[in-house]
DNA sequence: TTGATATTACGAATGTATTCGTACAATATG
DNA sequence: CATATTGTACGAATACATTCGTAATATCAA
């Protein structure tokens, strides 16, 4: 039973599928995965994620089902507050900023973000 | 010889210190970082980073004097880049909206943001 | 010159992440 | 029931990251 920490990336990879299809077997998750990894690959870092406390699991039926225990959300926030901390100076405008150069952020993209930003300032000026 | 990577943690710190004072000796740096690594840890790391060309060095005198190889703005792009993909599916406008939640940005800050939006999308409206 | 000090080089120990093989258990099918 | 199929548990191999000790080398100071 050890402590719950940020996810690793293959750990990252299976949870971004339960998030995406919900509580999911080992083989669900596999397949929805493609050929990435291995059956009892995923099996092994599923047990691992229980240990982590990252998922759970209802073992009612023979193939057991797994569900995130945590939110996308809260891991989302998680990552950024590493990242901000190990690579910006806890600033987050540079950060947004190499988002917006980095990714050539659509039209939509930047209106969502101006949205956003406009909520943040506590509405319209 | 190995192939240029994205940084690990220790080397980001390392890096931090380069980027911030430029280039330095092993005293230097391991002095700028306080008691965080030991000396032959810092030096140990320098190699690496000197394999993997993140920084070369200046060997004419006798305490060799180290130096990005990288920008800043290059490693966070890059790192940006692998969050996006990592956990955010590529979407930039997720990742900005956590990194506004997270960190409480300051009035300043979200000026600042809102300036490089406006920018992005290309002026005013 | 000689001893003290600073520096580099590098191996080794440790920890964590990743992957998979193999053994064993449960279930389905003829 | 016998056997094939599907599943879980878990150890072991490998890779990479991190840390530091020790040896070798260079420099300095008396």
């Amino acid at each position: 039973m050890s402590k719950r920490r940020t996810p690793t990336d293959a750990e990252l990879a299976i949870l971004r599928v339960l998030w995406m299809r919900g509580p999911s077997t080992v083989r669900e998750i596999t397949s929805t995965m493609g050929r990435e990894r291995g059956y009892t690959t995923v099996l092994k870092f599923l047990q691992i994620m229980i240990d982590k406390r990252l998922v759970r699991r209802n073992e009612s039926k023979q193939a057991h089902v797994y569900r995130a225990a945590v939110s996308e959300n809260q891991t989302q926030r998680q990552l950024v507050r590493d990242l901000l901390a190990r690579a910006f100076d806890g600033s987050p405008s540079r950060l947004v900023m190499q988002a917006l150069a980095t990714s050539k952020a659509s039209p939509e993209e930047l209106a969502e973000i101006e949205a956003l930003l406009t909520k943040a300032r506590g509405g319209p000026r």
